[in-house]
DNA sequence: TTTAGTGCAAAAGTTTTGCATGGTC
DNA sequence: GACCATGCAAAACTTTTGCACTAAA
């Protein structure tokens, strides 16, 4: 199993045309077993605690390849720093549970419509959109 | 109009029960001026720049202070740092010209039913939302 | 006069970079 | 073998904090 998802993690760096490392592939099993979103220092520090040897630059180079590959997605929630998290490649949207900041995909943004509604009125043209939802989960209430 | 100006953010500090002090005035009087968002390092190079000795330190507290009591808006779209923004006190939201950087802001928002509909989907009841778009303003095109 | 805010400098964090070395194609 | 990626340590930044001092209420 580990195998498998190895083998397609690998897939998913040659795909995108860059090399396949040991610390690529790292990262991104890392935040394939992460639930919600992690800093990159998150997820050094998990990494460190499996015993990886990976240093903190290299996880700052992978994630923000891995961004620009569009790979992972990028989201800046709290504060001040930036969050990653692996992603499905359609179209999607966030939602996050204030509570236990549980994280969950939407995947049908239908949201067409409505924005090209706004842009005209500011005579704007919408190329791009981002949505996070803050909410309480279904477990948390 | 300096002087009315000022009056006005003097009644904006009052309001939320802090203290009036010249920095902060000095901070939403630029916050005022700026057409677009400003991290808390540019608007205190800029506060310099206009003979301002207010500190560095002081900006990054008048900020977050005023963030907290909802004076100003505080959005994430580029890069890692927190950008600030003086705002109007309805629900509203940003659109950003991706060529020139401006920002206008959204009013109607109206997407209560379509958020209901997606979080009750996941689940979840959703508290809040942000959203924020890019596109090309009818000027930059 | 009491209390809160400021400036300064130091500390704490995060992210980036330079460069020699090692791994991938 | 050519080229790219890594590790390490240093550098560059951003943000926060402690403390003596000053200003607001």
């Amino acid at each position: 199993m580990a195998r498998a998802s190895q083998a397609s993690t690998a897939e998913l760096l040659r795909a995108q045309g860059v090399r396949v490392t040991s610390q690529r592939l790292e990262v991104l099993e890392e935040l394939r077993r992460e639930r919600d979103d992690v800093t990159a220092q998150m997820l050094w520090r998990r990494l460190r605690e499996r015993g990886s040897l990976t240093g903190l630059a290299t996880v700052y180079r992978a994630l923000s390849l891995l961004n620009e590959k569009g790979v992972i997605d990028a989201l800046s929630h709290h504060g001040t720093e930036l969050c990653y998290r692996l992603c499905n490649d359609t179209h999607h949207h966030h939602m996050v549970c204030s509570s236990c900041h549980r994280v969950v995909e939407v995947e049908q943004c239908g949201l067409e419509p409505w924005l090209a509604d706004v842009a005209s009125r500011h005579d704007f043209v919408a190329t791009e959109h981002k949505i996070e939802i803050t909410g309480i989960c279904g477990s948390c209430r």
